[in-house]
DNA sequence: ACTGAGAACATGTTCTGTC
DNA sequence: TGACAGAACATGTTCTCAG
């Protein structure tokens, strides 16, 4: 048998066949798998100056190393899978939300809008009317609000927002600088989220675009310059703002389905309506999109699908933490710039 | 460091420390670690003429036989467990069943009674006197009777066994050949458990006495020596009889405390009462038991408890082919033999 | 029948807690 | 604090199934 005479071109041990493209044993085979499954980040201790008995041993960054420069290549993609039942459910949910977020994505990189307003206006349903955007230079601010806006219209187009028990008014009364509110459940869910989305949608963009860190869409920094200037802010807290989700992001190689189910998980959070019918509405809703995201890992990562999951939930720390830094500045910097103005939604969700 | 010269008796590897006794290496402490917790039972291919390399490698017969010779040794005991909340719950559930139980065994080995009352009676409460058992000998049929009737007064001893919901009478009217009748859910437990627990009895019996097979309480083969006559059974049916049993519960180790809380699990069987209240109660009480079984095994096999819960699960199929086939053998008795008059009790079951 | 992806299973190594 | 039981984790081997 010839096949007996062939070698693993990683570690030299006998090779049955080719796994991953490249002629190699099974021990190697599983290793590259693995790594990248469980996307394991192994770095070499010594540089890659490991002898070569090392790499294919205990060096686990050399010998991942070794796979991927023999040629070892593979992705676990969702699209790529064979189509079955699961696959057809999971696509069902994801359908109208990949869809609403390239909308969103092609409002922030092409359009804009001059109109102002508030957040109860568009909850009854009037929209602002987008145009293209010519040569104009948005400001940090315009930016940020159109971030928002997009991110609310992105919620406001999924289906169960249209439920009536959303609309009614919450038994809860809200103190904030403006008096007494009484919100709607609605309102409830898109201020406390659509920040955060904003965020969210701005780190995925620098993951696609491949930055490490958030920028505007036109490629300045997320910072007004004068913030740079205030001394309340640490160069090492700013950076962290730019980077801190996005690097996590990276970290995780999150997927575009992947975020997008995040997002709407997050959206969907019952423990803001504090109980009754709207908060059944929202339970439900989100539990449709974690089983969906759970059966996404599954398909795509296989036995490993649970262990990705959790990796994802992990993701929801980072956004939450990013937001508070952001919420910090925010409120620093309106004390110490009392005259800026904001768009009328701006100010209803900061 | 002297101990990086200490070796593994075993296999040679680098020895740290002592494992189960034995100077050993880490693997070799695996390894005949998870042989007895999975309680597997390897064999060696070429009857233990491996080379030593193939002892400390491939075979997993010959290496498990290395550590049982050079003395590793090591049984999980419940017993031995420190106290902590969990034992003290598996405990208090085990406490009254190994009374029953031990009580169950005494009886069968000393005692004997020669009053005659039928199930009903029993289920009234009347018990019937048992006496010390002198140099009488003692029937096949004597013995079966014996153990049935033991069997009833372990169950009937049961806390449960009192509630009033179990002494209703079960609306399903059920067909025998005395014609119709009604019979109460205690009635219903009973007939359909009390032989398969004196076979599990017996079987138990035999596993203590490290038999291979069932026996009377004498030593006598279970069957009257007409059966061996018929042409009807053969040898090979009525070995499978003897033996299939207590095979598996040999194979399985099956402790004393697995033995009484699969007996009345089996026994609380909800499956039997259509609905309502007396179902819940059994099903109430089938489920602490299990529960107390799966701690049971989670506390003395570590994470391989759920492992060795679902070992113990396919047991109960074994009882039940193995109860069918006596059943078999049983009708066909019958048929041939009948003249044979059988205690109350005894036909009120059968 | 063969190939290769992936699961399932077996084995080996390292960490953790306890006495 | 060393020694070791056991869990947790990493790695290696074999099985299964579809193309
Ligand atoms: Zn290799
Ligand atoms: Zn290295
Ligand atoms: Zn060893
Ligand atoms: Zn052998």
């Amino acid at each position: 048998m010839e096949n007996s005479f062939r070698k693993c071109v990683i570690c030299e041990r006998p090779a049955f066949s080719h796994n991953y493209g490249v002629l190699s044993c099974d021990a190697c085979k599983m290793f590259f798998r693995r790594v990248v499954t469980l996307n394991r980040d192994y770095k070499c201790k010594k540089d890659g100056l490991c002898t070569l008995k090392e790499k294919t041993t205990t060096c686990k960054g050399c010998r991942y190393k070794l796979c991927q420069d023999s040629g070892m290549t593979f992705q676990p993609n969702f699209m790529d899978l064979k189509d079955n039942d699961q696959k057809m459910d999971v696509t069902n949910v994801l359908g109208v939300l990949l869809f609403l977020d390239a909308r969103r994505s092609k409002q922030m990189k092409t359009q804009f809008t001059d109109e102002n307003f508030s957040l109860v206006q568009v909850l009854e349903n009037r929209r602002m009317k987008l145009k293209t955007r010519r040569s104009q230079i948005l400001t940090n601010h315009d930016w940020s609000f159109f971030g928002i806006y997009t991110s609310i219209e992105f919620f406001m187009s999924l289906d169960f927002m249209a439920d009536e028990h959303l609309q009614t008014r919450d038994k809860v009364i809200l103190y904030n600088r403006n008096g007494v509110t009484v919100k709607t459940f609605q309102e409830i869910l898109l201020t406390s989220f659509c920040v955060k989305a904003s965020l969210f949608a701005s780190a995925m963009r620098a993951v696609k675009e491949k930055r490490d860190k958030l920028m505007t869409v036109d490629g300045k920094d997320v910072y007004p310059d004068e913030i740079l200037k205030f001394k309340q802010f640490s160069l090492e807290f700013l950076k962290r703002i730019r980077s801190l989700l996005v690097a996590k992001m990276i970290e995780l190689r999150l997927t575009i389905e992947e975020f997008v189910l995040c997002n709407v998980i997050l959206f969907c959070n019952p423990a803001l309506l504090i109980t009754g019918a709207a908060q059944d509405v929202i339970s439900r809703q989100q539990n449709i999109y974690t089983s969906a995201l759970l059966e996404y890992c599954n398909l795509v990562y296989g036995k490993n699908g649970p262990s990705r999951f959790t990796d994802l939930l992990s993701l929801f720390h980072v956004i939450n933490k990013n937001f508070e830094d952001v919420q910090a500045m925010t409120v620093i910097f309106k004390l110490c710039s009392p005259q800026t103005i904001y768009r009328r939604i701006v100010t209803d969700v900061i």
